[in-house]
DNA sequence: CAAAAAGTCAAACGTACGTTTTAATTTTCA
DNA sequence: TGAAAATTAAAACGTACGTTTGACTTTTTG
């Protein structure tokens, strides 16, 4: 069975592993680097997740499971909580609140994890088919409250519109803490407020036309 | 002295390169390979560009001297058409407008060449900020125009507002032709509609608040 | 408390990388 | 045309990559 120490083992992997991938890129990590930084041995990494490939899925995996989950939960809340389809904002506010607070959450992540899921949609073939994958459920029902409450515009439009919020706040959460950056600090009222900037700011392209 | 034959060569290497970044990434990109699709001898790298990276500002200047080039030209055609300062509208189409003209002109490169700009902006920091650098003039000067048609906005308000609209702009481009993309056909009337309905989507977000 | 399972470790595997060297070939031009 | 310059070519340089192996150490458990 597994005890304490291997679980470290793994983690640090894990954290090693998403922290140069997010910087260097998948080509551009070296498990060599990794197990350097993350102070365990080389053959740890195909011990315990058999190759780079697998050890990049299980990176990933740490970090759309839970923003997924938190998508499709907060989505239902907002199912639930009105008679009739949500607003516009709302849906979109919930998608970007909850983005920010689940890549925000961990104390020390948040760079990293951010630049990790950016980094992740321009990578060659196998590397963004598989993010992509992992994250088309949250995807799809975003998609599909969008057009509940937009009957008037073409899949095909709230498809480009609903990847733009998506490239938008990914690099929101990227850019954090750069000069000029709208999310310069990581307190919750900061966070509230770029949430709210955000939102303001891609809403009217949404909804017209 | 240079001659066609050496000529051809280098541009069949930039070529090459140009869409190997693209597609792989600066890392993921191996000089073999290469000189390997463009058929030509591996020394011939370094005998014209002298190394990997100065390969590599020599495909990213072929590609950004163009786009600067014609910003400031599009941006000083604003400036002396009217009197006054130009409405936000105008700027922001000028500058969609020019970035898809310009990137979709040549007849075969256009998604290679959106891909390769787009993944400059994720590439780990040699790399990403040679790209900056090569920008940064036209973006300077669109944020100096916005400023003007907009003085009640912080700079740092308009610094991140334009960096969305670059990289949704980015994003675009590279996602053309793709299923459920804002721009499916390079044609003429395509591209004028894609700038009208991009920038629809962006302007009331830069003019409010 | 041993036997078995799980985990760690150093070393080496073959391959591929960017770069350099040296020589052969082609082009230029007095 | 023939020496000089520019370009191409093949081979090798040292280094680093992902992966595998086999022995060693730790942990688990009947």
């Amino acid at each position: 069975m597994s005890n304490a120490s291997s679980l470290e083992t793994k983690e640090q992997i894990l954290d090693v592993a998403e922290h140069e991938i997010a910087v260097h890129g998948y080509a551009g990590t070296t498990l060599r680097n990794v197990v350097s930084k993350a102070k365990v041995n080389l053959a740890a990494v195909h011990y315990h997740f058999g190759s780079k490939q697998d050890l990049f899925r299980a990176v990933l995996s740490r970090i759309s499971q839970p923003i997924v989950t938190m998508h499709l939960a907060e989505l239902e809340d907002l199912m639930n909580s009105a008679a009739g389809p949500p607003s516009v904002e709302s849906i979109l506010k919930a998608y970007i609140r909850s983005s920010f607070v689940v890549v925000l959450k961990g104390k020390e992540a948040h760079p990293t994890r951010s630049q990790f899921v950016g980094r992740c949609r321009t990578e060659p073939a196998p590397v963004q088919s598989i993010a992509e994958e992992q994250f088309r459920p949250s995807t799809e029902k975003f998609l599909d409250a969008l057009q509940r409450s937009l009957p008037d515009q073409s899949r095909s439009q709230l498809t480009w519109k609903l990847d733009l919020v998506v490239t938008s706040l990914i690099r929101v959460l990227g850019e954090a803490g750069k000069p000029g950056a709208l999310l310069t600090d990581t307190s919750a009222e900061h966070i509230e407020e770029a949430v709210s900037t955000l939102t303001r700011f891609l809403l009217p392209g949404i909804e017209n036309s």
